[in-house]
DNA sequence: GATCGATTCGGAGACAATCTCCACTTTGCA
DNA sequence: TGCAAAGTGGAGATTGTCTCCGAATCGATC
């Protein structure tokens, strides 16, 4: 899937330049504010470089995306290795919210994308979808949790704490939306 | 708020007439397809006259949202009167989901909206929020709810489960999402 | 029902962002 | 070292957004 085209080593050099500055302004939140091919004038190359790496500002986003994937995957595979099954969902969760409150203008800017109906992340999606599933689903077998439910509630749960990023009270009312979602998802005697 | 401009006769069949045809396209899910000033024609007025009445796509956006959301709000009072508040909050809940199922392409549109910075749709979600908030709280009066959760994360459950339009499962899931707010509201023993 | 000032209309065109195209440069293999 | 393939970069075409203002419409008044 990535490995198809052994890239020449400046095409190689300017690509991650370009990913490392779409981090860079996506992180601040600006990813938006930018005209597209003030990227390229950032990074230091042509629009048509920019372009034919990038073919449009969601294929972009979706590089910087995959790293942030990844990493959140590792540390659900790690919580999943240390923990009972029901503490790694738990500390998966919290976590998550910790880690969007620390990025705030990440979160602001992947709802954005999330809602356009261009699916761009939906693929860069399905690693950390497998993650939450494989939490849940260790959790059920415990009998921690209870088996009635799709996994896929849980992720829209965390899909709308990240895209209700502008509420004034985010923070505690993120934290009330992972207890209620936690609480219910005990077994109901 | 509404009544500070007793506006001209043929100024508020424009406006009128912009509005209907927004909400057509709205909820078919091509108002973000559309050059705005294609609205212009579709509803048979100049561009000129449209971006008098709206200055911005958000602003007309706003218009057609303001409809919704006070049928809604109709809805839950309607429901606070008629039934216990556990209950009312209940079905007020899985009513939502029906009504986003049955408009997907409104939940669409508004999902993007409410993901852009722009807030253009915060003033008109007070008072969704309010007829929410007001259903727990009676809810918690009678008993039947935990106080230790703020009913905005309620709000953000419902955000979830708009912004999440394109899953799959989006049914399944919406329902389990609601089923795991409603169960983690409960009182925990 | 004719007059007139105020309001609204409408679309031509200025402006701004996106994206394409291709002459030139760089790479790395033989 | 030479050369074909791969990559570069930016000028300018394209497309969507928004403004401006002369013409048309309204409705209050006589």
């Amino acid at each position: 899937m990535t490995a198809a085209k052994p890239l020449r080593a400046d095409a190689q050099r300017n690509r991650d330049v370009l990913i490392a500055k779409a981090r860079e302004i996506f992180d601040a939140g600006e990813f938006f504010d930018l005209r597209f091919d003030d990227f390229a004038r950032l990074a230091g190359v042509g629009t048509g470089t920019l372009y034919r790496h990038f073919p449009t500002r969601e294929a972009l986003a979706e590089a910087v995306y995959h790293g942030e994937v990844a990493a959140l995957c590792d540390r659900a595979r790690r919580l999943q290795a240390t923990l009972p099954a029901a503490e790694a969902l738990a500390t998966f969760l919290r976590g998550m919210v910790d880690h969007i409150a620390a990025h705030k203008g990440l979160a602001r800017t992947l709802a954005t994308l999330m809602a356009d109906r261009s699916g761009a992340l939906a693929e860069g999606s399905l690693a950390l979808e497998q993650a939450v599933t494989d939490l849940v689903a260790a959790a059920v077998r415990d009998g921690a949790v209870r088996d009635d439910v799709d996994a896929g509630a849980v992720m829209m749960a965390l899909h709308g704490i990240g895209a209700a990023h502008d509420r004034p009270a985010w923070r505690a009312e993120a934290d009330d939306v992972i207890t209620l979602v936690l609480d219910g998802l005990r077994r109901p005697l």
